[in-house]
DNA sequence: CTCCATAATGATAATGAATCTCATCTAATT
DNA sequence: AATTAGATGAGATTCATTATCATTATGGAG
């Protein structure tokens, strides 16, 4: 339910910072709304609703959840970062429509698994990595025939 | 050898562009030096070595070599693009310390396959990807037990 | 080799996402 | 209500990259 609004209070509590309705706002739009969203969209629904908050504090938020995991940070070759809750799934991947912008997240535990391989091999302690599919969608294919 | 400039040459000529002396610079030091070269580094290298040449002219360049796929370019994250000349090494992905910014480079041939089973899953048509893992490397680990 | 059209260059301004500054505001506790 | 330190907003700043435009130089014609 809202157990995710609790949390974010709990955790900014916890350290010492302060519940505004900025933070909520923000995490509320990330919570409620389709990922894979960039600070300037959040920025401007935000605006349209009469929320009062500036570009920075968008940006100063996203920090905060992501820095408390809250929220991952996506970087999808575009030049500005994307933002996805990460309450509610998985890990995953993205297929990235080079046409039409689409996002399609995928799952792929074996591929997953030869990440670990690669790394053990070339000795690496991995944290994180990025593994993006870019290329034509359903739609996009289908309007190529014309 | 030397194939490869007379590549671009032709190329260059090929489209009615022209042969400078900027862009066979720009050419010749992402094929003699280390990949993963960004923008300003050529740049700098090439003003050391008094050629005369614009930042706007590098960029341009490169632009040409990624056009006719004579250079990869790349995104690490950290912000700026980094470039690779395409000739004498096939296809690769890449390990990032997240400590040093050493890069490594690895093949994997099963991952390939799984991409192409993902995609067809999803019913996109690939056209190109981004896998990059980060995290430690082997000097950065030891220095962490200090 | 010289001339010429025009592609290419360089200096600079402009762009755009993201961050920083700092005066002002406000959450949270007393 | 007063207090205080954290948070905010407006605007300046940064940094990589791109655009502008006057000047330069390539490469083909003659
Ligand atoms: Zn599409
Ligand atoms: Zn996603
Ligand atoms: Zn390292
Ligand atoms: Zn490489």
């Amino acid at each position: 339910m809202n157990s995710a609004r609790i949390d974010l209070r709990a955790i900014i509590k916890q350290e010492g910072l302060r519940y505004t309705t900025q933070r909520e706002a923000v995490w509320r739009e990330l919570q409620s709304s389709d990922n894979h969203r960039d600070a300037e969209s959040i920025y401007f629904t935000l605006r349209g609703r009469s929320i009062n908050i500036s570009r920075a504090t968008v940006y100063r938020t996203i920090e905060i959840l992501v820095k408390y995991n809250l929220v991952r940070k996506l970087d999808l070759g575009d030049g500005r970062s994307r933002f996805e809750c990460k309450l509610g799934s998985g890990h995953h991947d993205h297929l990235i429509c080079t046409k039409c912008g689409r996002i399609d997240e995928f799952v792929n535990d074996d591929v997953e698994e030869l990440q670990k391989s690669i790394a053990a091999e070339n000795n690496y302690v991995l944290s994180n990595h990025i593994h993006q599919l870019f290329g034509l969608c359903e739609n996009c294919q289908n309007e190529e025939d014309k």
